[in-house]
DNA sequence: GTCTATACGCCGATAGAC
DNA sequence: GTCTATCGGCGTATAGAC
């Protein structure tokens, strides 16, 4: 037996989920909330009583992903692990969540929040994207990893297999991505090892 | 003294051009004709009369800057220098053109072609990818670059500069481009180059 | 909370005068 | 070639019954 307050969250999320898919398939502006009210069997009634507009719902859509993102990262890098395990990690977790959450990675990396939510950021160059810039400076100052330009090293981080998801989802590789997540992190911490030569 | 070929092609080259500067500042779908005819300085009509459809406008310009890519890459990629200074040349190339060709290069990266044109690639998983592809492979085979996955190698050498890119254009970093562009160097070579340790 | 019906505007595209 | 005027449709969002 359910509360009200119970349902009316579920039919939140089933909103959140199916508008979700239809920006990921279709993009942001080629969906109507039309569409999304057909996707979640409902009417547009409907979705204006639990979201206030479509801008609203991709608002929400990106601060839990921000949220996701940022908490991923996190529980990683605070991992009582080495740097280079840790470095690993990072690398395999982006990895795996473009094969077993796709959708919600394509979302972050695909869709163009700044184009969509007034004022608002591209995801990765906030709250995730500054996570990952503090670990990198900690582990610089330590002596864990080389000393290059902490933004040079996150972008090096990050751009690397976040390329290399994207030219899989346009079907230009054709082997899973787990195939590559060794000679990825190769890649990442050959710049990163701090006994460079 | 001008023959009408001559203008019309002028105003083709008008509307492309105030259509790009649009689409990136405000998005395709954000964007319509009237806006671009506004900003040309023509009416409706007359941006009818030179395309058959927005869309249309859209895919000359995807075609012209797969062109510029892949020309310039090539260009670089034919030249009798050592393997390290046309790599080297390949990252300045693309931050200096994010700096100098701003709109252009905002275009080929941020633009989401493939929602708008029907059967559209992405721009970087199409002529300049494929070009950049296969000039690895042969550095590999010639032992001039380091034996990993070349679309891997492809990965590292276009993902690194293109990230730092667009946290650039983001304002996550204030610096000029131009001021990384040794250090982002650094970074590309030391994945790439032959003599791993 | 969910529905149907509808307001209202903007869009892409076209027609036809000049 | 360029203009003005307009069509038909779809978009977001709201009103009000149930």
């Amino acid at each position: 037996m359910k509360t009200n307050e119970e349902r009316s969250a579920l039919t939140r999320e089933e909103i959140l989920k199916k508008a979700m898919k239809l920006f990921v398939a279709k993009g942001y502006y080629n969906t109507s909330i039309r569409d999304i009210a057909k996707e979640s069997k409902m009417s547009t009634g409907a979705i204006y009583h639990h979201f206030e507009s479509k801008e609203g719902i991709a608002a929400e859509l990106f601060d839990r992903i921000v949220l996701l993102l940022s908490n991923l990262f996190n529980k990683i890098i605070n991992s009582k692990d080495t740097t280079k395990n840790r470095i690993k990690e990072l690398v395999f977790n982006l990895l795996k969540m473009a094969q077993d959450d796709k959708i919600v990675l394509e979302y972050a990396l695909n869709v163009k929040h700044k184009e969509i939510i007034k004022g608002g950021k591209p995801i990765c160059s906030s709250g995730p994207f500054e996570t990952l810039l503090t670990f990198l400076k900690n582990e610089m100052e330590k002596g864990n990893i080389r000393k290059i330009d902490p933004y040079v090293a996150t972008v090096c981080l990050t751009g690397i297999p976040v390329r290399l998801i994207q030219i899989k989802w346009d079907n230009v590789i054709n082997k899973p991505l787990d195939e590559y997540k060794n000679e990825v992190f190769e890649c990442v911490w050959s710049v990163l090892k701090p006994d460079n030569c």
